[in-house]
DNA sequence: ATTATCTATAGATCTATAGATAATGC
DNA sequence: ATTATCTATAGATCTATAGATAATGC
């Protein structure tokens, strides 16, 4: 493997493992063995290593979440969307974690994440529609189904930061990838009142599968 | 004013302004036209600045919630919970910026916050049982509404982090309050389904007060 | 006497580059 | 000849403290 793409792979390990304010390029050219001045020979600094894993990560989830033309979606069409926009959150869960910093620094990456969000909306607009002509879901105003749109890529892209900070006291709370698709659970919540009664137990089913274990308990007191 | 307290709102000012991450002791010393050593006579560091920052806001958002033992809820109450949240949020909006960060390096903060989210959890159930008791929604299961109030903490949480990231090209642009606030437009989105036929005009009026000016169309490429 | 403040600085990083050297491709 | 890599380092911060000095409260 070329050594650009070496450096690219370690970055994405250490951002998501340590996330990207705790990993300097030493960090990297450490954990690689190569010369800090190496690396910089590949890159001309962290933001662009960074610019580079946000444009693989869109093109992941922008393949993820397209839509078919020619026919209605069906729930198993809605699970597949849940668990594979999780999986592409995982795999670079660094990026919503110090998303303002990161957006605050490049101005390449601000206007491209600012699109990538529109399209993602867009997206999550469509799959409502095909849902509701599938006769999942029922069909909403424009308006509302905007909005509701809007609310799950809000839960989408926070669940994730939620877990770590609900998380135990331990600092070194390592969440788990089927911790994250527990997500999934709180996005099916937002779906609930607007299944039609012919899918509504298909649904209700899916969603307990991804039902957290351990629910509130994770917020009393630490025992003493 | 004591210089102690000079610093804590300053730093406030500063973190909620610049971001924690842009903010250093030297800046804040600077900023007050004090010695970086006076600082540090009056905190041990920044971290217990932002301890103590965030106990402020503990309380502050601890008597926002508190709801009443003896009367069910009104679409007043809900409306006042909504405003005095949302402005707690703006008043300490720093917190939930880097809070990740923040939690991974103070052991006090990170088991602080966890009950605190817990409370705020229970608090928000309690509110929809309160709504429920005064005809404005309808009653739900419990676990649905446990689901529920969670999501409502994600959108709230997160609203700001999202217009941030939503927002135009320009690095400098500052959210407003105002926009902070149609995050209630959001939160009312998650209840709109389940409105008794009583309330509901009353609850759509109240929720349009907050709809964004500028939907999705600040989501488009920008103009060339 | 105690409390508050300042000056000066050590020590720890981190970024990014210059310049030398090694490896590779014609 | 070009591409890849290393060594060494300048320059910029930032944190946190030691030790001196000033201000305040009995």
């Amino acid at each position: 493997m070329k050594t650009r793409e070496k450096i690219l792979l370690c970055s994405l390990d250490l951002f998501n493992e340590r996330g990207e304010r705790n990993v300097t390029t030493n960090h990297i050219s450490a954990e690689l063995a190569i010369s800090p001045g190496n690396l910089y020979y590949h890159f001309r600094n962290k933001s662009d290593i960074i610019y580079e894993l946000f444009q693989q990560y869109e093109q992941l989830v922008g393949y993820y979440l397209t839509t078919p033309e020619d026919r209605p979606l069906t729930v198993a069409d809605m699970r597949g969307y849940l668990e594979s926009v999780f999986d592409g959150l995982w795999s670079y869960r660094f990026l919503h974690r110090d998303l303002e910093h990161l957006l605050e620094n490049d101005a390449r990456l601000r206007q491209d994440y600012r699109e990538f969000t529109g399209r993602c909306l867009d997206a999550i607009n469509r799959i409502f529609e095909g849902l509701a002509e599938g006769g999942v879901i029922q069909s909403q105003p424009e308006e509302l189904r905007q909005a509701m749109s809007l609310n799950v890529w809000l839960v989408v892209t926070n669940w994730m930061a939620f877990l770590k900070t609900a998380q135990g006291n331990n600092r070194q709370v390592e969440i788990t990838k089927r911790q994250l698709k527990q997500g999934i659970y709180q996005v099916l919540t937002l779906e609930v009142p607007y299944l039609m009664p012919a899918y509504r137990g298909e649904v209700l089913a899916l969603r307990e599968q991804y039902r957290p274990e351990l629910p509130l308990t994770m917020m009393e007191p630490a025992p003493a």
